[in-house]
DNA sequence: GACATGACGATTT
DNA sequence: GAAATCGCCATGT
């Protein structure tokens, strides 16, 4: 187990980015790097995958609706099926093709304009 | 305490 | 235009 310090931290961090992506609207996708911008990371967007394996524990963190920059359902291997992921996106509205989100330029949720705004 | 790894992103070559 | 490389912060060994 970390020590304190990490510990601190990590907590922060993966509070934030649970709290993103639970306020993702259903039918919306929206990427790591959105997030990780969200929290003044300028690339921090590995660390936000991080997170999300964290989100594994969060069941309220609805980890498929965040994909990678290209709308690619990168971390559909993590999940309890390799199909989930598209399987819940395609449940909510949104169209996968080839594991990428179709019209994901269309269905992207920008994380920094709720937070932003609501801030 | 150092090295290697990770569900990414942007920049440079 | 594509491929290779660095950066980012945290975690695990």
């Amino acid at each position: 187990m970390p020590k304190r310090k990490t510990e601190k931290s990590r907590e922060n961090f993966f509070a934030d980015v649970f709290d993103i992506v639970r306020l993702v609207p259903k039918g919306r996708v929206t990427t790591y790097g959105a997030i990780a911008a969200c929290l003044g990371l300028k690339s921090g967007a590995r660390m936000v995958g991080w997170a999300m394996n964290a989100s594994h524990g969060e069941k309220n963190v609805p980890a498929h609706r965040v994909v990678n920059r290209s709308g690619l359902l990168t971390g559909r291997h993590h999940f309890e099926t390799p199909t989930a992921m598209e399987e819940r996106l395609k449940k909510e509205g949104i169209k996968v093709t080839k594991n990428q989100v179709a019209d994901f330029d269309r269905l992207f949720w920008d994380p920094a304009e709720k937070i932003f705004g609501k801030k």
